[in-house]
RNA sequence: GGGCCUAUAGCUCAGCUCAGGUUAGAGCGCACGCCUGAUAAGCGUGAGGUCGGAGGUUCGAAUCCUCCUAGGCCCA
């Protein structure tokens, strides 16, 4: 008869293979339709609170790997802290406003800048958010991802707009607001300020020139006497430069006071460089040394003038700490309007911040000698004035790091122009802000120091920009003195507006109507204002979202517990919302800082569409399903870079199978069993049982250790290994036999069955924040009553299983000795080949002294290693038996293995002395019992 | 060019930042073998690392210091 009828196999309708692709999607309608999310908050009212703050995406273009890896980690963390008690309610949200949209939408539209009314860009802006949002949240929800999707923050919303408006002028009451001529980043083609993000680098081809600033008749003089020289020929201050067209904006010539400079000779003309230079500009300039007429220490020079090489005007010599000495004369041509340090060093010398160049990079019609050509143009113009002058030495191309504009990609300029600043120091804003950063906590912990730093060395915010697409900068001027209204009683009015209707009225409406009636101007009585035209920069949007939904939002609270973005967001999220939070509330928006790195591919290199190593959320979803993309998140340490490759994947979906089919053999193996009545007390478990629920409480341990530390990854590593070797290689592996051959309702079987539930219900609990669609699977096909309609409604496990330290090393010990078999084994089967598989083993093993306890329980290890027959005997002899094992790992430890000469008991192939001998000679004692007779 | 970070077996990670100390661990993959009552499954054994490189401190360094190389983020 076939005997495997009467064994109690498995059973379960929980298929093998995942099909995750497919079903995926039956899960997420499941979760919607079931509200799960809605009934976990529910079930947590009275929870205390843990606030995660969305930082918004931009509301453009599709999900990639990084914004889907950011809000998979934030799905980890709402899902595993609500299971470990919290109430996580979680807003997403979208950066919607900003200069990519508005080209993006210009490019649609087919249209220039200015071309059109601004409330027909800003109404078609809107759409083209709206048409992304929606992309992205499908894309969101695709992931498993838990969040109040149907009502996200947006910062178009017209609450929203509100809100940034109401603090920007909270910003300009308290006096922290100014308006001065400043060089920014300025794209000539985009026509509009660019923030620093805004700006990225690349190579560019530039002019580099040497050009001759003839010393004045003053200067001739100082020199001359101070120095016991004759100047018999030209004398020159030398500059290197790279933007020809910056010298119309010449003001000064900058020396460092640190370096020594020397009266040089070269042919028939005399040259002012830095000594540390001379060498360098022979190679460069292919001279030969020159002739050194007098060492001159700049601090002397300060305040003396030289000729402009082609206006007629003076330049003034000035002392600088950044001019260096890697390239050029170190002496730098200082042009305040068209650069940061200049304009730095111009503010302490009182220059003019002269710009002669407009918004769309051309020179101004009254500019002598090039007014009307662009920069390009004039680029070429100046050379060919220079050379007529006499005044260039030496003109060559270079290619260098530039910045570009990061949405035209074109080359932009620094240019001042009026702006609005935040100012950094008027109220001590970098201070307070320094101050906040000791308080918020960072992950890692070197997040600080890069915060830290950064804030300790940037500049004024600068938040306007000429554009529509955001909110205005709303500021009313009196048209007659010009003075400024600060106080927040003039736009209470707008305010209100804005909030019913969003800020489009800014754009349309006079002044008039959007001031309360009747204003004039505190300070001249005068009842005519103007509007500011530029609006504020996005970074301020996004900033100021603690204002706008954490103190907005009912279920929500100020500050967060947590704001977690990839690193960039240093100088970017985390900076402009410490900054906007500091600013107007002294303490920072979130208690602790989570960054994670880039998605690099498999050798490390970030992806590009240049480099050909992108890989897209979407292939990986099509092809293994979202739960992969999951696993991914979650098994890679992403405080590093989080590399991506095939290689990576095939494992994750390997691991995915193990960890599946593991939890799929407890199923199966469960299907009789009732925990209400079945359940085995821990006390009555035999010993094995006992240590590995001692195990799994261990494992539940570290598992929730690692979800509190934000450690995802030895989460993932903790619960696959276990599967692997408590669950599959030990326990399964060793209890089926009691499993498949006893009673069903024996001890044995119950006692194996308790330990599969124990297992069962925590890894379904432990994985679900990260198997979500896994874990929601298996908990629909658990084969004893739920306690919840879905697994997210349950928390994580507290079961508590201890043993003694004796005990916990003992097993360790026998474990380590169970190794020692195993090899011993493996050799007599694959070496001596005198068995097949280990159930026909009789090993007979001599051991020292201090492990002959251990070993003296012949059936246990017959059941723990499966083998026929077990014995220790007072000595094995390796000369008599060749075929001994002899243990490197635990001295005087010998076995030998032999072949078995007992029958196979049909039913339960095990083999033992009895079979052949009972009434029905296919037969063990044990299976003859069980099947009675 | 500057700031911060990373570099341990083919892959993912432990160990290492603020305590330096036995032959550097795990799982997967790979190779070989077993099983066929988890079966597009399962079990076993084995081979893989001069801890990115070079110096230094120390009786002793994957762990501390310096420099270099490669890569990432941010800035110029």
């Amino acid at each position: 008869m076939d005997w495997k009828d009467t064994l109690n196999l498995p059973q379960t309708e929980f298929p093998m293979k995942a099909n995750l692709v497919e079903r995926e999607p039956k899960f997420l309608e499941f979760w919607e339709k079931e509200k799960i999310y809605e009934k976990m908050l529910e079930k947590r009212k009275d929870a205390p609170l843990y606030i995660l703050h969305d930082g918004p995406p931009y509301a453009n273009g599709n999900i990639h790997l990084g914004t889907a890896l950011n809000k998979i980690l934030k799905d980890i963390i709402v899902k595993s802290k609500m299971m470990a008690g919290y109430k996580v309610p979680f807003v997403p949200g979208w950066d919607c406003h900003g200069l990519p949209i508005e080209l993006k939408t210009e490019q649609e539209l087919g249209v220039k800048r200015g071309e059109l009314p601004p409330l027909t860009i800003r109404e078609a802006c809107r759409k083209y958010a709206e048409r992304y949002i929606n992309i992205q949240r499908e894309e969101f929800k695709r992931l498993g991802v838990f969040a109040f999707w149907d009502k996200p923050y947006l910062t178009m919303d017209y609450r929203y707009e509100a809100t940034i408006a109401r603090e920007f002028l909270r910003f300009l009451e308290s006096g922290q607001v100014y308006r001065r001529k400043k060089p920014v980043f300025w794209c000539p083609t985009c026509v509009t300020a660019l923030a620093e993000a805004e700006v990225e680098y690349g190579p560019h081809k530039s002019y580099s020139i040497f050009v001759k600033f003839p010393f004045t008749e003053e200067l001739k003089d100082f020199i001359s006497k101070e120095y016991q020289v004759t100047l018999d020929k030209p004398a020159y201050v030398l500059i290197w430069t790279t933007t020809p067209w910056t010298l119309p904006a010449n003001l000064a010539l900058a020396l460092n006071p640190d370096f020594d400079y020397l009266l040089v000779k070269w042919e028939d003309e005399y040259y002012l460089v830095a000594e540390g230079r001379v060498s360098g500009l022979c190679a460069e300039l292919n001279k030969d040394l020159p002739k050194i007429v007098a060492k001159i220490d700049p601090k002397n020079l300060e305040g003396k003038k030289t000729l402009h090489p082609f206006y007629n005007r003076e330049s003034l010599i000035i002392l600088a700490d950044f001019v260096s000495l890697e390239t050029g004369t170190g002496i730098v041509h200082i042009a305040p309007g068209h650069g940061e340090e200049d304009y730095q060093v111009g503010l302490k010398y009182g220059l003019e911040v002269y710009v002669p160049v407009d918004q769309e990079g051309r020179f101004y019609k009254e500019v002598d000698l090039i007014g009307g050509l662009s920069i390009y143009q004039a680029n070429e113009k100046i050379l060919e004035i220079l050379k007529q002058k006499g005044h260039l030495l030496s003109s060559d191309k270079i290619e260098h790091s530039y910045p570009f504009c990061w949405r035209c990609k074109k080359p932009v300029i620094f240019r001042a122009e009026d702006q609005w600043f935040i100012s950094m120091e008027l109220k001590g804003l970098r201070e307070k802000a320094l101050q906040a950063v000791e308080k918020v906590k960072f992950i890692p912990y070197w997040g600080k120091n890069r915060l830290y730093s950064m804030l300790e060395n940037r500049p004024d915010w600068c938040v306007s920009r000429q554009r529509v697409w955001g909110v205005p900068i709303t500021v009313f001027k009196c048209e007659k003195c010009e003075e400024i209204l600060r106080d927040f009683k003039y736009y209470e009015k707008v305010i209100e507006i804005f909030e019913k209707e969003g800020c489009d009225p800014w754009f349309v409406k006079p002044a008039e109507e959007l001031l309360p009636e009747g204003t004039v101007c505190p300070n001249c009585g005068h009842t005519q204002f103007s509007k500011e035209k530029d609006i504020l920069d996005v970074w301020f949007d996004s900033g100021v979202s603690f204002a706008a939904v954490l103190e907005k939002i009912e279920e929500l609270s100020f500050p967060a517990d947590l704001y977690l973005e990839g690193s960039d967001q240093h100088r970017g999220w985390f900076h402009s919302s410490l900054l906007c939070s500091v600013g107007t509330r002294g303490v920072p928006p979130y208690k602790a800082l989570l960054t994670h790195g880039f998605v690099v591919d498999g050798q490390g290199r970030k992806m590009s569409k240049s480099l050909g190593n992108v890989i897209h959320p979407q292939d990986i979803i099509t092809k293994h399903g979202a739960e992969i993309l999951r696993l991914w998140v979650s098994a890679e340490d992403y405080r590093d870079d989080i590399k991506i490759s095939k290689e990576i994947l095939s494992r994750l979906v390997e691991a995915y199978r193990k960890v599946r089919n593991t939890c799929r053999f407890l199923i199966g193996n469960l299907y009789d069993f009732d925990p209400k009545k079945d359940l085995v007390p821990f006390e009555k478990l035999p010993p094995f049982e006992k240590y590995i629920l001692y195990r799994l409480s261990r494992l539940i341990e570290k598992v929730k250790k690692g979800y509190e530390g934000f450690e995802f990854h030895l989460v993932y590593h903790e619960i696959y290994r276990f599967c692997v070797i408590e669950l599959s290689s030990l326990i399964i592996d060793i209890n089926r036999d009691y499993l498949y051959c006893e009673p069903r309702e024996s001890f044995k079987r119950r006692a194996t069955q308790t330990v599969f539930y124990y297992a069962l219900d925590s890894i379904v609990k432990l994985i679900a924040p990260i198997f979500s669609f896994t874990a929601e699977d298996i908990w629909q096909n658990l084969p004893y009553p739920k306690e919840e309609i879905s697994v997210f409604l349950t928390e994580f496990p507290d079961y508590r299983f201890d043993l003694s330290q004796d005990e916990v090393k003992r097993w360790e010990t026998i474990l380590s000795l169970r190794e020692e078999f195993l090899k011993a084994l493996e050799i007599a089967r694959k070496d001596h080949k005198v068995i097949s598989t280990f159930l026909e083993a009789e090993v007979y093993v001599e051991a020292p002294e201090d492990i002959k306890e251990l070993l003296k329980d012949n059936s246990f290890w017959e059941y723990f290693l499966m083998v026929a027959k077990f014995k220790m005997i007072e000595a094995l002899d390796p000369v008599s038996e060749p075929q001994t094992f002899v243990s490197e790992e635990t001295p005087g430890l010998k076995i030998l293995v032999k072949p078995t000469e007992y029958k196979k008991c049909e039913r339960c192939w095990q083999r033992k002395p009895e079979v052949g001998r009972l009434p029905n000679p296919e037969l063990c004692e044990r299976c003859y019992q069980v099947v009675g007779g």
